[in-house]
RNA sequence: GGCGGCGUAGCCAAGUGGUAAGGCAGAGGUCUGCAAAACCUUUAUUCAUCGGUUCGAUUCCGAUCGCCGCCUCCA
């Protein structure tokens, strides 16, 4: 039975969707002003992770991700600049797109943008208008928590004494609240040139909180079974739409809330002061792959802090490399018609294992445990005897499995070597027939220097790309 | 000031009231012409520190130290 850790409890509960064999999720995407960085991303993954859980467990899944395109930083950018806010925001969604790609994660079902999604905002908005849970003042339109008693059951924020003396950020003095924490649903815009849009109750721009209101209920229905986002989202941002989704509806909003933990690095916060807010594209370029990227950021359980450091993705290299070699050794290897079943036991235990782990609020370490320890079981075999052509396609099977959630394996090109290299190994293997080490290993060093690995097995040459 | 999480080997870490998964790195060995890949052995009498509860705690409670987060920018 699948289970997940809902932050609305703060328990662990069985996953039981609205609509049998169904699953409904919404996740907060990117706000698209810049490129994303690894934090952004192992929140992504994450979401990828479940996407694709939810998917093996058979669920027919509607999994939807917005992209944030217009907000403050982004209207203020682009006006410093000069041009649109979708001019500013258009290659870096092209950018996130690639991104994603390269991380092996899925495209959501559903992609929408928050400016395209302006009418269903103001429709909410003139819901809670009417309906007394929000009100204009000086031109903005502000939601009036006092209406809305469950205000805080998510985040569980008390709000007795507890502004005073936090942070400064409590902005009371510059717009007319009747509540220190009414927020805005829509702000005035009163330069005709400023990037705004026309409502019945006035021209302006939404506030950030009522687009994924707006979007997750288009897709996915005013309830819908799990609403996911990094931590720092779960307030205000959740919490504000609760309140505008249930305020609008009367009816509840996600049934399940996910939160992602955050990535730290080197122990410490990923900050820019301290210059260790990387990118996915910092990374890559120091010559680390997506899917070792991948791997390191799907390694820890979300709900847990995450310690990102260079040695650590160093090992996450070394361990995707692991697992690719085995599945190809397996894919290569000669089998013996005959009845050995050793692997295929191996194969379902690890299955099992593979699934009770995920079960458990998506536990990705103890999934990869479960890999790791079959991948080891497997060549100990390997090393001593040839696999039956059932325990090759049943490990072969499991390893599809595993990696249809996980995604770490990457595709095998099924390039064939050009008739260059294919001549050099055969030249090769000629002269090391002959006790010619000297000249083989010459040529071993050319293929090298030509990006092919060589492997000398009892069963010959195999080769890989470096 | 209010509130929450974490602290496990060189690194990343899972986990549990009954005596420490997994990966990476390191050491030794096997295989190999040499490599590569792989296998085997090895690497925490111990889970930040100090107390307490318990037959027994890394796991529960309290205190201390350190790190991270939220308290209307934030994945």
């Amino acid at each position: 039975m699948l289970r997940f850790y809902n932050t609305l409890s703060r328990q662990i509960e069985d996953f039981k969707p609205l609509e049998e064999g169904k699953a409904k999720v919404y996740i907060c995407g990117p706000t698209v002003w810049n490129f994303a960085h690894i934090g952004n991303f192992r929140t992504f993954i994450f979401g990828d992770i479940l996407h694709r859980y939810l998917k093996f467990k058979g669920f027919d899944v509607t999994y939807v991700m917005n992209l944030t395109d217009v907000d403050d930083r982004i209207i203020d950018e682009s006006a410093k600049r000069g041009i649109a806010i979708g001019e500013m925001t258009a290659p870096y969604i092209v950018a996130f797109h690639e991104d994603m790609a390269a991380l092996n994660c899925l495209e959501p079902d559903v992609e929408p943008c928050a400016t395209d999604h302006i009418g269903e905002m103001i429709d909410i908005i003139s819901t809670l208008l009417e309906n007394g849970k929000a009100y204009e003042s000086d031109g903005s339109i502000y939601y009036r928590i006092s209406a809305f008693p469950e205000y805080g059951k998510l985040s569980k924020i008390s709000f007795e004494g507890n502004i005073e003396g936090g942070s400064a950020r409590v902005d009371t003095d510059k717009y007319d609240k009747e509540d220190a924490r009414d927020f805005a649903l829509w702000k005035l815009v009163e330069d005709p040139e400023a990037t705004g849009w026309d409502a019945p109750f006035g021209r302006g721009r939404p506030g950030w909180h009522i687009e994924c209101s707006a979007m997750s209920m288009k897709y996915l229905g005013e309830t819908f079974d799990i609403h996911a986002g990094g931590i720092d989202l779960q307030f205000p941002h959740h919490e504000n739409e609760i309140a505008q989704s249930e305020g609008a509806t009367g009816k509840p909003f996600a049934k399940y809330w996910l939160h992602g933990e955050f990535l730290k690095i080197d122990n410490e916060k990923m900050a820019k002061s301290l210059g260790n807010d990387y990118t996915f594209r910092d990374i890559r370029e120091r010559g680390f792959s997506p899917l070792a990227i991948r791997y390191l950021l799907l390694s820890v359980p979300y709900g847990k802090q995450l310690n990102f450091t260079f040695e650590g993705l160093k090992g996450a290299e070394s361990a995707v490399e692991r697992l690719r070699n085995f599945r190809r050794l397996v894919r290569e290897t000669p089998t013996e018609e005959n009845g050995e079943s050793v692997a295929i036991e191996a194969s379902a235990r690890a299955l099992e294992e593979f699934e009770s782990a995920m079960d458990d609020d998506l536990n990705t370490s103890q999934a990869l445990a479960a890999i790791h320890n079959l991948v080891r079981e497997v060549n100990s075999l390997l090393a001593d005897r040839r696999l039956s052509t059932g325990e090759r396609d049943a490990v072969l099977a499991a390893l599809e499995k595993f990696d249809s959630v996980l995604a770490v394996l990457g595709e095998d090109s099924d390039e064939v070597l050009d008739e260059e290299i294919d001549a050099l190994i055969a030249e090769r293997e000629e002269a090391r027939s002959n006790r010619e080490f000297a000249k083989a290993d010459e040529i071993r060093d050319r293929l090298a220097e030509m990006n092919i690995i060589l492997e000398d097995t009892k069963d010959g040459v195999r080769w890989k790309r470096g």
